[in-house]
DNA sequence: CGCGAAATGTTGAAAAATCAACACCCGCCA
DNA sequence: TGGCGGGTGTTGATTTTTCAACATTTCGCG
């Protein structure tokens, strides 16, 4: 249940942030934060994180950029199963109705095709 | 990007507490939370969003319960949204796959059958 | 080499969140 | 009625988070 209430409140918005960029410095994570505080107290917190073990950092030419420790695909699964458990009561197939259903979403027919694909070895594969 | 990053740890895992359940009593909520702290500091969180306008409390025989004030409609679009962006780029479809392959997804005969109908819709509605 | 620009590291003050002790309220029943 | 049990509201101490000033390091370049 709670891996994802492990962080303060700037801390969750940062892991959001790196995790929607793949790799990031603290100039880019501070233009995409709310009300962004200064680049120092950015840095404060990306340190934070580094010595907690969220965040891997590296030298890149002159500058630090960080990425998340944990790999985008179990990242991905945990937040999924989150949301499905918090808002869907478990069930995929609401999750996945809801996710069709947002009205942004934009089905082309080659998506269609392969999410017809997906679902048929989801549907063997789960038997 | 951001209402998810209006709440403190604390809050935040008692809203995800109470989408999950629906509606919760204080001890409900407790039993649920990690490393829970006593009734009364639990109670504490629950006044706090109230008065922020999170959550709606309604006594019930002597008892308080608590519910969203955002209809579940609503939380789970944006809960959903939050994730496409994070996690997936964009990229329903890639939720969706990702949703599909769980390792806890099951899909019957059923349920293959009514994705079917909804990625149909979707993408007769998308064009 | 040494200066300046641009980055990172340190520190501690200020603000916010967390928590529990305690006061209170209310209904039940001896 | 009055004391008790089960619940809620208040308060302020403690801890954590947040933040920025400032020190330090690094690197390019004249």
């Amino acid at each position: 249940m709670s891996e994802l209430h492990q962080f303060s409140r700037r801390e969750r918005e940062v892991m959001d942030i790196i995790h929607e960029l793949g790799v990031a410095t603290s100039a880019q994570i501070r233009d995409r934060m709310v009300e962004p505080p200064t680049d120092s107290a950015v840095r404060s917190v990306l340190r934070i994180l580094v010595s907690k073990g969220h965040l891997a950092s590296r030298t890149e030419g002159v500058r630090y950029v960080y990425s998340p420790r944990v790999p985008a695909s179990k990242a991905r699964r945990s937040a999924l199963r989150h949301v499905v458990r918090t808002f869907f009561g478990g069930s995929v197939e609401g999750a996945v109705a809801a996710l069709l259903d947002l009205d942004d979403t934009r089905i082309t027919p080659k998506e269609r095709a392969r999410l017809r694909a997906l679902i048929d070895r989801a549907s063997r594969e789960g038997r």
